[in-house]
DNA sequence: CAGCTTATTGTACGATCGTACAAGTAGGCA
DNA sequence: TGCCTACTTGTACGATCGTACAATAAGCTG
């Protein structure tokens, strides 16, 4: 709840090194021997994944994640703008895993082959974000998903709403192939209850501790459960 | 990710209205005709619960409290103390609705009619919760409980553990009794994914705008057919 | 009335926050 | 050589935060 009146944004030019703009090639010289020094952006990237990841984007400030990359505080406004434009560019960053999603989605409203469509589509809608949170890079990401989709903030409502509202009507779409004669408040219902259970799946950190250890998200054989739970959840609201 | 380092409390007394102290029956001298003047505590309290569940423990301050409330700043410490005592307060004083849900499941656990016994479990989980839900004075307490539940930050987890693990045990420990045979680990993802379906039951803000308000989770045949899901879910895992 | 307890208020301290801004450095090209 | 551009840095402003504290008001008990 804040309220911030401040001076509109008057940045002259703001460095674009991520897809269009010259590959950002400078710092070519380096000494015979010496590892190519890290690009201070990437690490100012990573370091604000990691955060807001792990504790939320407001509870992270712009000087913890200067802090953790080793850059100053000003290099974050520098290359980012203002913060949430930082973590906008996170998930631009990590769209091509979210394009997979639906790419796979949509390709299953045309083929049907009428049998076990729904564990497809399922499969197809989890899947990618399984494999991306057991991946060491993507980790981090899929918990940020996690937080994001949680945070009642303006911020992160703004980025759920751009990044994954077309990844909800996708998935609904399809849906519908499978489920022709089930309303669709109801497989609205049943969509946000599978989405709670994959959040929990990426996210939650509470099982851990209950466990004491024992229960690893990384285990296929989890997946697997996870797929079924759902599949028998989706298949006994609408059929 | 804050660092604070002040002095420890060092308050004398705090009035503690709440439950075994004198019934606070001050305040009894009103004008005939006056409406019996509002507690300011529980003015505060409400304030808190409303704006907590709202935006996160976090993001709200103090001050915002206070200002909901109508009361100064320094009341909010006089009653409550520091800011993380006044959000354990708002969980104690909704500890009924809880110790019911624990009631119920380990009254199942006893009584086995061998019979839609899982049905049973999850109803006695989730129905207190719905009704909490739908009740005027109890929508935003539930929807409060979903945004702790997902806070990564110390003060939130903390209160997770202190309020919430009894329920886990009773729940896991009576699901063993309808599922003997399924390994503790399974139990304990089904688990997790039948609260995060009912976090998105209670607290998720974006099927309103998905479904353009026709999904209104007042309806008791959304409630059925969340536990349609749920129970699904766990037989299709564990049996 | 006095005396004590509770309730209430204004205020101020120290800390942290996002962000802007001016000044500086360094490398490529003329 | 000098200039242009990209990169880097230290710093400071205004705002907001949680919390403490002294002082006052109000109500009850004698």
């Amino acid at each position: 709840m804040e309220t911030k009146t401040r001076k509109a944004a008057t940045r002259a030019v703001r460095p674009e090194a991520g897809g269009e703009a010259p590959p950002r090639a400078r710092r070519s010289k380096l000494a015979p021997g010496e590892a190519s020094r890290p690009d201070r952006r990437q690490d100012i990237l990573e370091s604000a994944e990691a955060l807001f990841a792990e504790w939320g984007y407001a509870a992270v400030s712009v000087r913890d994640i200067a802090a953790r990359a080793g850059v100053p505080v000003a290099l974050v406004g520098y290359y980012f703008g203002r913060k949430p434009e930082l973590l906008a560019t996170i998930f631009e960053h990590r769209q091509a895993n979210l394009e997979e999603r639906i790419s796979r989605i949509r390709a299953l409203a045309v083929a049907r082959p009428e049998d076990a469509q729904l564990e497809q589509i399922v499969r197809a809608w989890a899947e990618p974000v399984v494999r991306l949170h057991a991946s060491s890079s993507g980790t981090s990401f899929s918990l940020l998903v996690a937080r994001t989709a949680w945070d009642p903030g303006p911020e992160a409502t703004a980025i759920i709403e751009r990044f994954y509202d077309p990844l909800v009507a996708a998935f609904l779409e399809t849906l519908r192939t499978a489920f022709p004669d089930c309303p669709h408040e109801r497989l609205l219902w049943a969509y946000e209850y599978a989405v709670g259970a994959l959040l929990m799946y990426v996210a939650d950190k509470r099982i851990e501790r209950l466990s004491e250890g024992r229960a690893t998200a990384g285990d296929p054989a989890v997946f697997e459960d996870f797929v079924r739970f759902v599949t028998a959840g989706f298949t006994a609201m609408c059929r």
